[in-house]
DNA sequence: CCCTAGTTTGCAATCGATTGCAAAAGAACT
DNA sequence: AGTTCTTTTGCAATCGATTGCAAACTAGGG
C-alpha cells in the first residue's frame, strides 16, 4: 500500500553511513579484518545482520577477480529441437549438481545448439563462468579438441578418443559393451544385435568393446544386425521394427540378442521384439545400458551395464578443480559392471 | 612452450589501444551506438571479433544493474542428506532450463537445506539472481511465505494452498486425486490405500481429492489405508510391505487398490503387493502419479496421472516474468488427466 | 612535554565496463 | 575567414565492492 519509491538494495555506503563510519571500515570489519577495532567491528556486523544487509556479489566477484561458478553444458540438436529428456543425462547433472554443491562452487546449467559448442566457450570467456562442463560429446569431438585448445578449462563427460585434448571422465565404454556382449555369448547366443549410433564416441567405443567381445568367440559382426539409432525413443522404435521385419524376410537375420546404448533403447527392443511376436528373453536377450531406476521396474527388469552416476559428479568436478589449480589432469574412466535381472538372465 | 605469463583476459582497454581510440568508443561502437563513426564502428568490431574478445558480463552487469540469472533451488533433506533422485524433479528441472533458455535467461542450479531456504533468498539478495525458482514447497510453506514477505520475486512449483503469499505453479493435485480414486472407485475398488505424506502440501491436496472421491460414492477413508511415505523408494517399500502384514493380520484391512503420489511409489506398491503374494491389477489396482517415462515401460505399465512437465517449465517462466515486470501474478493450477495402463485398467 | 611505536581509521585507486557532457573536428553557410 | 551547426570523440563519474598507504589517534617512555 505504501509508494515506497523502488526498494533499493541496501549497500555496504548505507551502512557505513548508519554507523558512522567509512565504506572501508565497514568492508573490513565484515571480512573479519584485524585493522579494526574489535568494538567497531562487532557494531557494524550487528547492524548489517539487523538489517538484513548481503553484499552485492557482482561487485565484489569484478573487484576481486573472483568467481565460483561452474557453467555445465546439455547439448541439444538443433534439428530435432528436442528437450532434455534422457533420464541419464538429468541424472548427470543432478550428479554434478550436487558435488559442485559439496565443493561451494555454483552450477549453471545452460542448453546450447549441439552444433555450436563455441557458444559453451562464451560463457567462460564472457567471465560468467570459470570452467566449463559438457554432457556428452556428440558429433563434436573437433569442436571440444578447438575449445580446449583456446584454454577453456573443460571437462566432458563422455568417451576417451585418440588424439584428445580435453580432459573426459566417462564410464568404461570398451570394457561396457564388451560386458555386455560377452554375457550373451556366455547364454549361448549368437546373432546379437547393436542398438546404438557409432558416430558417437561413447557408443563407438561400447561396439569396438562389442566387436572385440564377438571376436574373442570367433565370431565376425553381422552388418545386417547393426541398428545406428539416435538416443532418442521414437526413431528407435521405428527402427527396430523395421530391422524385424526384414529379418523375417528371406535373407534377413534374426537376433537372438540385442545389446542396446540405453535403458530406454532396450526397453523399445523388448516392445519390439513383443510386437513381433517373440519373447524376452527367451527368444531375444535383451540387455541395456545406464542402470537407470526404470531397469528395475521395466517389465522384464532390465539386465544392464550399470554406470556409476553418483561418482561421475565428482569425478568430474575434481578433474575440473584440478584444472583450476594449473594441473594438467588426465581424462578418467571409472568401472562399470553387468547388472543381471530377467532380460538377459 | 612459450613462457607467457598468465594469458589475462583481453579487456576493452586493449581493444581500444590496438584501434588507437578510446574506451568509450570501443564501448559505443560494440553497442551499435549511432554516436561512432560507421567506418570506426566496423573497424573496432572487426577487430574485436578477430582477437576474439567478449566482454566482462560481470562488469556489464555491475554497470547497467543488469542481470538474466534466475535461481532455481532444489531443497533437500538435511537429515538425509539425499540427492536429487526423483526423476520427477529432474524433467520439471530440465523442462525450466528449456524455457528459461528460450527467454534469454541463465539457469543457476542450487540445492538449498529445505530446513533453511532462506539460503536461496540470499542468492536473489546478493544479486547473483534476480529471481528464484523452488521445486517443491515440503514442509515449509511458511518460509516460503516469508520469502515472498521479503520481496524475492520467487516460483513455487507445487500446490496452492489458502493463505498464501507467493506465486505458485502446479498441477491440479486436487483434481489428480480424485481421479485416480474415481477410477478405482468405477471399477468397483472399496478399500484404497493413499500413499503419500499428507505434510507436504501438494499431498495433502491430492488426499483432499482422493476424500472427497470416497465421498461422493458414500464411502469414509480408512485410517488403516493411509500411508504417509516420503518420496524415497526404501523407506516406501518397507512401510507398504509393514500395511501388507498388518493388513493380513485379524483386524487388518486389505486394500484392492493403491493410489500412491508418485509413479516410484506406486512401483513399489507393485513390489510390495506382488511380494505379498498377490496380484496386480486382480488383487490390488494401482494407481501412480507423474506419468514419468518409466510408467509406460514398467510391469505392469503404470495407470498414472500425468502431469504437463513441459507446460510447467514455460508457465512457471511465465509467472517469473511477470513478476518482474511488476504485476501481481496468481498463481496458476495446470490441467492432469489420467493416463490408462495395466496396473488399474 | 616531546618523540616513537602501535592501533584505528579514511582517502583514493582499482576491478571492467557505460554514458552524460564538453571539446574537437568537419561541413555548410554567409 | 568567421560563424554556426552537426558529427565524432574522449574525459571523467559511476556501478558496489576491496585494499595500499597515509593520517589520526592513543600509549608509553624518556
Amino acid at each position: 500500500m505504501s509508494t515506497d519509491t523502488e526498494a533499493r538494495r541496501l549497500q555496504m555506503a548505507d551502512i557505513a553511513r548508519l554507523a558512522g563510519v567509512s565504506v572501508s571500515t565497514v568492508s573490513r570489519a565484515l571480512n573479519d579484518s584485524p585493522l579494526v577495532n574489535a568494538d567497531t567491528r562487532q557494531r557494524i556486523a550487528e547492524l548489517a545482520r539487523s538489517l538484513n544487509y548481503s553484499i552485492n556479489l557482482g561487485a565484489q566477484n569484478l573487484r576481486l577477480k573472483k568467481n565460483q561458478t561452474v557453467a555445465v553444458v546439455v547439448p541439444y540438436d538443433a534439428q530435432s529441437r528436442q528437450h532434455i529428456s534422457d533420464p541419464f543425462f538429468l541424472s548427470i547433472v543432478g550428479s554434478i549438481a550436487d558435488a559442485l554443491t559439496d565443493r561451494g562452487y555454483d552450477m549453471l546449467l545452460s542448453r546450447v545448439d549441439a552444433e555450436r559448442l563455441d557458444t559453451a566457450a562464451a560463457l567462460y570467456e564472457s567471465g560468467k563462468a570459470v570452467a566449463v562442463v559438457v554432457i556428452g560429446q556428440w558429433r563434436h569431438h573437433d569442436q571440444l579438441n578447438d575449445l580446449a585448445a583456446r584454454r577453456v578449462p573443460l571437462v566432458v563427460w563422455g568417451g576417451q578418443m585418440p588424439q584428445q585434448l580435453y580432459c573426459s571422465v566417462g564410464g568404461n565404454n570398451l570394457h561396457g559393451g564388451a560386458l555386455a556382449t560377452r554375457h550373451l555369448l556366455a547364454r549361448g547366443r549368437r546373432r546379437i544385435a547393436f542398438v546404438g549410433d557409432a558416430s558417437l564416441p561413447e557408443v563407438l567405443l561400447r561396439r569396438q568393446g562389442h566387436v572385440q567381445a564377438l571376436a574373442e568367440a570367433g565370431l565376425q559382426p553381422d552388418p545386417r544386425l547393426d541398428l545406428p539409432v539416435p538416443f532418442e525413443v521414437v526413431a528407435a522404435r521405428t527402427a527396430l521394427d523395421a530391422l524385424l521385419t526384414r529379418a523375417q524376410q528371406p535373407g534377413g537375420v534374426l537376433p537372438d540378442g540385442v545389446v542396446a546404448c540405453s535403458d530406454l533403447l532396450a526397453l523399445q527392443a523388448v516392445q519390439a521384439v513383443r510386437a513381433a511376436g517373440l519373447r524376452v528373453p527367451q527368444d531375444v536377450a535383451v540387455v541395456g545400458y545406464d542402470d537407470m531406476p526404470l531397469a528395475t521396474y521395466s517389465s522384464p527388469p532390465l539386465t544392464t551395464v550399470h554406470q556409476p552416476v553418483g561418482r561421475a559428479g565428482v569425478e568430474i568436478v575434481e578433474a575440473l578443480l584440478g584444472q583450476l589449480s594449473g594441473a594438467r589432469v588426465p581424462s578418467r574412466t571409472l568401472d562399470v559392471h553387468l547388472v543381471l535381472r530377467d532380460s538377459a538372465p
